[in-house]
DNA sequence: CTCTTGCTGAACCATGTGGTTCACTATAGG
DNA sequence: CCTATAGTGAACCACATGGTTCAGCAAGAG
């Protein structure tokens, strides 16, 4: 199922609120290491780091102009991450047709048991 | 924007390739920590650990009962991380429009300023 | 050439992660 | 009561993370 590699980095990247927003920073356009750490108050040393992350995950590209290194968002649009997730939301609406079926819907208002009622 | 915390945590719990398989297994019924580990060739202790991170991000939930624990998925759909992805899409897709407009659209195949053009 | 600015790399630190083993508790079954 | 089984908790380990500071190094500005 896709690569388990490239969803472990992708989710590892996002699982870091920080990251999420400079994420949402370069939405916004490009950016230097240094814009990217001022609204943080974090060092450029720190932010690099955050930025390697998002990087290796395909996340955001960066290329060095000049003495700057200009940050944008990468090619890796978080379909591999949507997709997983969109399989798990079917797994899970139809985690009732197991063997708990009927545990669980002796707890249910009705004991309508034809087809999904939207609940 | 939601919850940090709860982003914060349900994108790790997702980062482990051995996680997310238990998630898949626990979506075709519950199960207990052994039925969990054996498949893995892991300790029951190990085991546990997963279970509890998924069980702090609200993705499973378990139950004591006799002296087997059952597991079973949690009520988290997934749901924020789900928006906070749909979310990321959307700004992906409209990044063109800051001011490094400009620098992609000279790598286009046609120079319609205009619309944007379906990529 | 000199100075400032922006990034980089190494070293360090505290904490978290993914896993183990070992000792222990608690339940199920004779 | 006795024993096998299922899980639990503490301790340990190697390594990753998120951050720092400090010492460079490269590019612009004068």
């Amino acid at each position: 199922m896709v690569q388990q590699e490239v969803l472990d980095r992708t989710f590892a990247a996002l699982s870091d609120g920080t990251r999420r927003q400079i994420l949402v920073r370069l939405g916004q356009g490009p950016a230097s290491i240094g814009e990217l750490a001022e609204p943080f108050g974090m060092s450029l040393t720190g932010m690099k780091k955050h930025v390697h992350v998002l990087e290796s995950a395909g996340l955001v590209t960066t290329e060095k102009v000049g003495r700057s290194r200009q940050c944008r968002l990468g090619a890796e649009r978080l379909e591999d991450a949507m997709s997983w997730i969109a399989f798990y939301q079917r797994l899970w609406e139809r985690r009732l047709d197991g063997l708990d079926a009927y545990f669980t819907l002796r707890n249910a208002p009705e004991t309508d048991t034809g087809k999904d009622t939207e609940r």
